[in-house]
RNA sequence: GGCCCCAUGAUCUAGUGGUCAGGAUGCCGGCCUUUCAAGCCGGCAGCACGGGUUCAAAUCCCGUUGGGGUCACCA
């Protein structure tokens, strides 16, 4: 690679599962990276796994990473000079290398069965020794009719070969660790430490960020770089995101993939901020927008230890930007959880009803259930028996009562005067707020907890609040 | 088991030879207060261990221990 161009960087997932959040982090990496430096970011589609490649999980990481806001270059669904993106449509690439590198003897035919290779693995383990392949076709100068067989690179066997990892400083390999591993299928399907070798090439990627999981692969691929006459991209290996037992995150650690986070109401912005700060830190900071990870992000700074997913984090920081995004933007990403829970505010009530529940909101579905009340019908309000038992007792009622004939001469319904005048009648009969604020409150949201009571009745409005607390009068009066 | 990577409080981390080892989450306590949050203030808690190197080590070197990754015709 030419090292003064401006970098490409890929993200390369295989559509065999959903967008898992350690992906999305090496996602998020390289494309800070590339937006940092003014780069191009590359999306491509590792599915040389026949058997496990699905077109619906290439479905879902695409509309993943677009609500993560990762944008990409070139791409699935938007072409670039390189395509296709897709690793099942570059066979012909594929093909011609496996011929060269077999003409030049770089690679052989092998036709050793599983069982095989199966049992020398197995005695290998047994003897503690390295589990490879023992290397019995190298030789054999196989030809094209040899019958059902692989391909495998013939590695080298002596000498070293050193990855000058970008993250983890320099790494040695001896070479003779390494076995001729397999680059063609017995079916003709190429193995992805082949294809990948290939595409970054083709492609141009100039640096690689992936995880710490790949790292014993960066040997083998640099060995093929060399063996193609090609210059290695350069590498970076991030640590693993582990479960909080610091085990591998699995399912059994409750939610991994990127779609769960979404459905369960976090932000993007803040799925991202932490993802960030995961294995990376600019100085004290913990609170990052989007431009400011571009603009502070650097490789030095990305740690070596492989950290563990705290949800406990996720959520304080998910908090932070409920508290502080623009409230058009999360009325906005609150819609779709209005919808599945069957409401159909106005827009404009919606967003002040929303305002007011954010800040005590973990999340958006936590969000829209708070301020459902607001959305109900004045007389479906669902109300809190016990609520109503504790707080509606008769002298609450008389007050709530009275006080309510004096709200329902006010002109101006608003918070201050509000305010001004529940205050003033309050101070006339040397009463507290605490007094009249629960069975109030109860009346108009049903509940016991909810948003300040003041803007909960200049957001619900004089008519609908006036007829919440007529309503709840009469049903204390009846439960009693 | 072989090879590779890693190691600051429970967790995420700042630190790059001289700091009272800083911040954040969580936890505990207080303030505020119309409920619940939020916010503010305070507290508990850490350099895995053992050797070196050095006038001086969380910082450099070696070893131990521990954790993780990887050894597929998966990616």
């Amino acid at each position: 690679m030419s090292r003064n161009q401006k970098p490409r960087l890929r993200f390369a997932p295989s559509p065999t599962g959903h967008l898992h959040i350690g992906g999305a982090r090496t996602a998020l990496f390289n494309w800070l990276l590339a937006r940092k430096e003014g780069g191009t970011f590359i999306l491509r589609l590792e599915d040389t796994d026949r058997e496990r490649s699905r077109p619906e999980f290439e479905d879902e990481i695409i509309r993943d990473l677009r609500w993560l806001g990762l944008d990409w270059d070139e791409g699935p669904q938007k072409g670039g000079p390189h395509a296709p993106y897709r690793q099942s449509e570059r066979g012909a690439t594929y093909q011609r290398a496996v011929e060269d590198l077999l003409e030049r003897a770089q690679a052989y035919r092998c036709t050793c069965s599983m069982g095989r290779l199966d049992a020398i693995r197995k005695e290998a383990m047994a003897q503690g020794r390295n589990p490879h392949y023992d290397g019995h076709c190298r030789d054999l100068h196989l030809g094209p009719d040899c019958g059902p067989h692989v391909v495998r690179f013939k590695m080298p066997q002596d000498g070293t070969t050193v990855v000058q990892d970008m993250v983890k400083g320099p790494i040695f390999f001896e070479n003779q660790e390494m076995d001729d591993f397999v680059i063609r299928r017995t079916d003709g399907g190429y193995t992805y430490n082949f294809v990948v070798v290939l595409d970054d090439h083709h492609m141009g990627i100039t640096a690689v960020l992936r995880g710490d999981d790949h790292l014993s692969n960066t040997p083998k691929q640099v060995q093929l770089y060399e063996a193609l006459g090609a210059l290695p991209p350069r590498f970076g290996h991030m640590p693993l995101i582990l479960g909080p037992d610091g085990k591998r995150l699995s399912k059994r650690h409750g939610a991994t993939s990127v779609g769960a986070y979404r459905d369960m109401g976090y932000l993007p912005q803040a799925l991202l901020n932490y993802l960030a700060r995961l294995g990376w830190a600019h100085g004290d900071q913990e609170i990052f927008t989007v431009d400011q990870l571009v603009e502070f992000f650097s490789l030095a700074a990305i740690g070596k230890a492989a950290g563990r997913w705290s949800s406990e984090k996720l959520d304080w920081v998910n908090q932070y930007w409920m508290q502080n995004l623009p409230i058009t933007e999360i009325s906005r990403r609150a819609a779709p959880f209005l919808k599945e829970m069957d409401l159909n505010p106005d827009p404009a009530m919606a967003e002040a009803a929303l305002d007011t529940v954010r800040s005590r909101s973990h999340d958006l579905r936590d969000m829209v259930s708070r301020a459902r009340f607001f959305f109900l019908s004045d007389n479906r309000l669902e109300m809190d028996p016990r609520a109503m038992r504790k707080f509606l007792k008769p002298a609450a009622i008389q007050r709530v009562e009275e006080l309510a004939a004096e709200l329902s001469i006010l002109e101006s319904w608003n918070q201050e005067s509000l305010e001004d005048v529940i205050h003033g009648w309050l101070h006339q009969r040397d009463l507290k707020l605490k007094s009249i604020a629960q069975p109030i409150r109860i009346c108009v949201t049903g509940q016991r907890v909810g948003p300040g009571l003041f803007e909960t009745l200049e957001v619900l409005g004089k008519d609908r609040s006036l007829a919440r607390i007529r309503n709840g009068i009469r049903r204390a009066r009846e439960q009693a």
